[in-house]
RNA sequence: AGAUCCGUAGCUCAGCCUGGUUAGAGCACUACACUGAUAAUGUAGGGGUCUCCGGUUCAAAUCCGGACGGGUCUACCA
């Protein structure tokens, strides 16, 4: 304890976070924190695992404040809140990381470099930016112990995966199935649905769309059905059709479907047209806009107006030429959907690879070529006929299994078509590997159907289609074997229980996440990559017999088991010393054996990463081989935060796994934090150079005040738009005002040698303008209470700046400095420097969660002389409790009324129209009308501070009925009706 | 295309749920005061068609409907 305040020259935010940083450190502030709440009642906080290959930005620091502050304030309040850092360390971002560095593509995985050296390269590469994160949590005032974080390629937390995904098998959750699943043929894998739900997944993109025409056709042999009633109904049609073009009748013109599709790569591998059974369909006969050909088309009737001018309508047929704008046309028939269910036609681009005995010999008995009926077309876009390419998309995959199409995948997974498809074969479908001199095979697919009169339009089209979340590049539809996890069983309960979580705020939890959960599909866990969590699934060749490991301890003994049984080379090098590393390779060469004695390999696949954070709860404390008591008692959380981007993925995949695995919630509440945004409300992005670099930031200005900033500005759930300039504002009137009030205080304490030694004063004994503050103080305390205890940290923020403002700086210390500098150290200066010194006592508390070090320091100055608290820090003390018995709600409405009336006659002396009456002029009375008695009461019991303010002799309060203020009520009609209406 | 949030002063935001003084605050701007918080502090002023159009009501920034603009999200759009 020294004698003196120390006094500053000047506020130095950074500085003071690095004196209070330095602290910290010495005096182990965090952990005592932590272990001085031993006994204490939990509160249970999971932080969500950043990844350290990617550097910290300032939207880290935003949802770590938010983090960091409720757990200090929940510490405060008395609980014992343990923050287990962790680090995510497995996936997609690593591996592209890896290939891009070392100059590789996944396909020389294996080849160029072995696996084993490959994810040696990844592993060293994870905690590439480590250093980074370390410091910025350390700048920023997060507290989280990263002395024993969880990370997730450790042995441990595999172990704990393992199990849970062998808890789920046993319960029949875990399934293999084939189907149409999103995938990147850059990335290599398929994708879940949360990975393409990422945030700018969708982008708006400018693809080549046909509108191709499959010729109607009586040739089986082409595919085509030899009898349909609707051919007939369709010829007849044609031949009354009183139409007679140019060069002869139309008689025995070709007829076509029209379909269209925004990606031409998939028309090789159609295999069926799908329509829609009530919709009205037409024939029309017109003429091709590009060969000029006469032509008979049918497509859906609400759309024929999309692709005919109505001017042309029953126009002339016969001086049509090719130099003729308006193309003439005429409907002929018309049918419903179901009357052209099974009518066949010619294949649009016949080639090697996709002949009726290529089709058969992949999918026996297939009947390709025709017409299909089905629920999901619509007249919004296109023709009304959807061409069908069951491999490429899932609903085409659903109607071709209904009406036995059989499937073509003429591309491979690279992403380029597969031998035999003629001039297109080994071309890429997308500018998948960023060629300079790619060439747009959609393109020379649109060019090859006009040439053949099979084209009806081309065009760009402007859609929005789904990237790749990693490589930006578009994912396409593929058929995949693949792994799921069935949470659709459990759908219901999920929605039940999410009922039960608060969401911060609760729209998203009810309609942002309570939709998606209404939505759901089942959770496809396979990645076809190197670096992650292997699948500990082994299974025969033949697919007969499987067996899902759920330990290294099972995995042990079973290679031992197969080793004995199957005998020969059989795991030699596994017997001694057992499974050491549970990555690839290592797993893959290991072999187990069945019950009926077969050998049994593991299932290529791993596992999508977001199961490795989802099943963190359990993970992190190697459950349930370890920890099973320290578990217990940290599941579910009581709060997790993330930014809203994690709504479908960790909040996703936290929620699915708790409920699957112990029919419980996760969390108990959740606050999802909005996007940070350019000071124009532009995102950030690199591309754009408007990143903001949260060291930078930091340095300059300190964490405080950009984590004020950050927290007072906008609700955590509103984007925010960061604007340098806030955080100065904040640094000037928030912490400027404050930092003035203490140096105010400690420059008179010190000449005075104010140590708060004497007794506490009775507040009643107390001036009024003490009364005054204490009791705003104290209502003040109740706010940021409230509004901590709702997760509303920006109303509790805003609610401090205010007080210390418009409460304390503006009128307390303004209004009593005489009593600072003049008079004898007794009653009155005593009880000056006690209100004084607790509100800023209490400030400190009430604002250490959101300014951690600047309260610290704040604290420490203060204590230091006084040594009214034993606890080394301000965070190691217990958050003020509203006194009531201080409150006084007229009180503060009294004052409130002075400062108002101030303010009023301020505004008259100087407005006065005769002569500025300016304040050093005294003036001697002042009228006050007042419009019932107790407002005049209450401007009595103020008139001292109005006289003093306003440098005015006297106050005479008139009365509603006094007739010194001759009232001349002259109202405009329309204020008369604004006010009180009309009779 | 749908869902959802948002639109108030030059800028950042209150107010809206629960309709009723002259629609508020801070920053910025202008003028002034203080000179014992002074590289501080205070006071006053200018500045608003509360996005627009309808409706309900005696009365609408506030409630309802629609349009426009912006953000975010969803989607098997072929």
């Amino acid at each position: 304890m020294s004698g003196k305040y120390t006094e500053y020259q000047q506020l130095n935010l950074p500085s003071i976070s690095e004196e209070i940083l330095a602290k910290w450190k010495n005096e182990n502030t965090f952990e005592k924190s932590v272990t001085l709440r031993e006994g204490f009642p939990p509160f249970v906080f999971y932080e969500g695992p950043p990844s350290a290959n990617g550097m910290p930005g300032i939207h880290h620091v935003i949802s770590r404040t938010l983090k960091d502050l409720v757990c200090r304030y929940k510490t405060m309040q008395g609980f014992q809140v343990k923050r287990k850092g962790g680090w995510d360390t497995h996936g997609l971002p690593i591996e592209l990381g890896v290939e891009k560095e070392l100059g590789i593509t996944k396909e020389d995985i294996g080849v160029k470099i072995s696996v084993e050296d490959y994810n040696k390269k990844c592993r060293e590469v994870v905690m590439r930016f480590k250093d980074k994160w370390d410091d910025i949590t350390q700048k920023m005032g997060y507290w989280v112990d990263l002395n024993n974080p969880y990370v997730t390629f450790e042995n441990n937390y595999v172990e704990t995966l393992w199990w849970c995904l062998s808890e789920l098998y046993k319960k029949g959750y875990l399934y293999e199935s084939v189907s149409i699943q999103p995938y990147s043929p850059a990335a290599g894998t398929g994708l879940s649905s949360h990975e393409l739900n990422q945030p700018g997944t969708y982008k708006d993109v400018k693809d080549t769309s046909a509108v191709a025409m499959f010729r109607a056709s009586l040739n089986p042999s082409k595919g085509g059905t030899s009898e349909h009633p609707t051919f007939s109904k369709i010829f007849s049609a044609i031949t009354e059709s009183k139409v007679s073009p140019k060069g002869g009748d139309l008689e025995g013109a070709e007829v076509f479907f029209m379909a269209w599709t925004t990606t031409p790569w998939t028309l090789p591998s159609n295999l069926g047209l799908t329509v829609g059974p009530n919709i009205d369909y037409v024939l029309v006969q017109t003429f091709n806009p590009y060969t000029h050909l006469p032509i008979n088309v049918i497509l859906a009737k609400a759309l024929v107006s999309k692709y005919f001018k109505a001017e042309g309508e029953n126009g002339d047929f016969e001086n049509y030429a090719a130099d003729v704008k308006l193309i003439p046309w005429k409907i002929v028939a018309e049918f419903k959907g179901k009357e052209l269910e099974g009518m066949g036609y010619e294949q649009l681009l016949p080639s090697e690879a996709n002949t009726l005995e290529k089709i058969q010999e992949i999918t026996p008995g297939a009947q390709p070529f025709k017409v299909v009926l089905g629920d999901f077309v619509t007249t919004e876009d296109g023709t009304g006929i959807v061409h069908t390419a069951p491999a490429f998309g899932a609903d085409d995959f659903k109607v071709g299994q209904k009406n036995n199409l059989g499937i073509l995948t003429l591309v491979d997974k690279q992403g380029k078509f597969t031998e035999g498809v003629g001039e297109f074969s080994n071309r890429y479908v997308k500018n998948y590997k960023d060629e300079k001199d790619y060439v747009d095979v959609n393109i020379d697919i649109a060019v090859k159907l006009k040439l053949e009169n099979r084209a009806f339009k081309v065009e760009k089209y402007e859609h929005n289609y789904p990237h790749c979340w990693r490589t930006d590049k578009p994912i396409i539809y593929y058929p995949l074997d693949a792994w799921f996890i069935k949470t659709t069983a459990v759908k219901d309960r999920m929605v039940e229980l999410n009922k039960t979580i608060n969401w911060k705020p609760a729209n998203t939890g009810t309609g942002r996440f309570g939709n998606w959960l209404e939505n759901m599909v089942d959770w496809n866990l396979s990645r076809s990559r190197f670096w992650g969590t292997p699948l500990p699934i082994w299974k025969t060749e033949d697919g007969e017999e499987e067996l899902c490991i759920g330990s290294i301890e099972e995995l042990n003994n079973e290679i031992k088991k197969a080793a004995e049984v199957l005998g020969g080379e059989t795991n030699k090098h596994y017997l001694h010393e057992g499974i050491l590393d549970l990555h690839k390779p290592y797993v893959d060469e290991i072999t187990l054996v069945s019950p009926s004695g077969k050998p049994m390999q593991r299932v290529p696949d791993l596992i999508d990463v977001w199961f490795d954070s989802g099943a963190m709860p359990y993970a992190q404390w190697h459950f349930p081989f370890e920890n099973k008591e320290s578990f217990k008692e940290s599941f579910p959380a009581d709060f997790i935060a993330e930014g809203v981007d994690q709504t479908r993925g960790w909040f996703y995949t936290l929620h699915a796994l708790a409920v699957l695995l112990f029919d419980s919630v996760a969390y108990k509440t959740v606050v999802s934090n909005g996007l940070v945004l350019d000071k124009n409300g532009q995102k950030m992005s690199k591309r754009l150079g408007n990143v903001v670099d949260p060291f930078a930031t930091i340095n300059s200005f300190g964490a405080d005040a950009t984590r004020w900033y950050l927290i007072t500005n906008a609700s955590p759930w509103d984007s925010l738009k960061f604007d340098e300039e806030g955080i100065k504002e904040v640094q000037r009137r928030f912490f400027g005002t404050l930092y003035n009030t203490y140096q105010f205080f400690a420059l008179y304490a010190n000449v005075d040698g104010f140590a708060f030694k004497e007794t506490y004063i009775p507040v009643k004994d107390r001036p009024e303008i003490d009364q005054w503050i204490l009791s705003s103080l104290n209502t003040l305390i109740k706010d940021v209470q409230d509004n901590f205890d709702a997760y509303e940290p920006t109303q509790a923020g805003r609610a401090i700046e205010d007080f210390v403002n418009a409460h304390l700086s503006n009128w307390y210390v303004r209004l009593c400095r005489r009593r600072f500098w003049k008079g004898e150290y007794e009653h009155d200066k005593i009880c000056a420097y006690q209100t004084l010194y607790e509100c800023l006592e209490t400030l400190c508390k009430l604002m250490a969660p959101v300014a951690p070090f600047f309260a610290d320091w704040l604290f420490s100055n203060l204590n230091n002389v006084s040594g009214r608290f034993s606890n080394e820090s301000v965070h190691h003390t217990d958050f003020p409790k509203a006194n009531e018995a201080v409150i006084d709600i007229d009180l503060e409405k009294r004052m409130q009324l002075a400062q108002d009336i101030s303010s009023l006659i301020l505004s008259l002396r100087k407005n006065n129209k005769k002569v500025n009456l300016k304040v050093r002029q005294p003036l001697q009375k002042v009228f006050i009308p007042a419009l019932d008695s107790t407002m005049a009461e209450r401007i009595l019991k103020v008139a001292d501070i109005i006289k003093a303010e306003t440098n005015i002799k006297e106050v005479e309060i008139l009365s509603a009925d006094n007739d010194f203020i001759q009232k001349k009520q002259k109202p405009t009609l329309r204020r008369w009706v604004k006010n009180w209406g009309v009779k």
